[in-house]
DNA sequence: CAAACAATTTAGAATTATTCTAAATCTTGA
DNA sequence: TCAAGATTTAGAATAATTCTAAATTGTTTG
């Protein structure tokens, strides 16, 4: 049992959701299940393949008003770390990601506990940001 | 005059692209002239808009393929901070972005002389890192 | 409870972003 | 000059995302 995970119960994603303004419906919750079942940052399609197993009715455009949904509450990330698909994480503590550019998957990584405080511009007002290393993975620094 | 700007001459661009085993082209010329006239991290289809203005037969696919042939080269970095289209910069020197969430706007900004020596899992080769802070820029923070 | 209203979902169309394909063109070296 | 390889081109194909209008669900109010 992962102690860091966020509970997946209906309570904290109905109270985060309610706080944006936003209901908790079956296909946000399962949308969120998906997420959180398998942390291996899936793109909106990835998650939709897996949400229609449970879910065969649920369609694209739900996926994608759910993960929005989620993002907004402050239930998941979206990742961004090269051309492609948006993927999306669910481990809302703080932390960075390792991109491979050999196989292309994304690792959580731990920040330093000395946060980068990044000069922003004058009046600028900074909400939150993305740390993104690309490199190699050990998988693929093996194989090579 | 810029003096924190690559030279937009042949003969830098002709080494970089050499080391990667790749030509300069006028193609190639021209794609790097537009990002290096308007460092407004334009999109690869911006990027064809304003090529054609100076190279009218110029094609979709060749500015793909311009665009990579620099990323390659390290000549441009590819800039992906939300969902949508990839972003590209020609600024070379090490930075980070500030995304304004209200209007879009990708701004430069430096990155602190400490650089976050994030601890990447064993084994793991690190070859860069992107770091993007996401918040409200000046005119927007202002308009409010 | 029933009507009215708002939020959400759905299928599928539409749009946007990127990649692929095959033919034409250019460069380089034998 | 010729062959081989790299590059460009137009356009087709694919992938990713957004939009639309109708149906459904949930909530609120009379």
């Amino acid at each position: 049992m992962k102690p860091r995970s966020p509970q997946a119960n209906g309570q904290h994603l109905t109270e985060q959701l309610g706080a944006t303004g936003l209901r908790l419906t079956p296909q946000r919750q399962q949308v969120y299940d998906v997420l959180v079942q398998k942390r291996d940052h899936p793109t909106a399609e990835e998650v939709f393949i897996r949400a229609k197993k449970a879910m065969p009715e649920i369609s694209h455009a739900t996926v994608y008003n759910c993960l929005d949904a989620l993002v907004k509450s402050g239930l998941a990330r979206q990742v961004n770390v090269e051309r492609g698909a948006t993927r999306f994480c669910p481990n809302m503590i703080e932390h960075g990601h390792f991109h491979c550019s050999a196989c292309g998957t994304i690792y959580d990584v731990d920040l330093p506990h000395e946060l980068p405080c990044v000069a922003v511009p004058q009046g600028f007002k900074p909400q939150g940001y993305d740390l993104t290393i690309h490199g190699i993975c050990l998988d693929c620094a093996k194989k090579k």
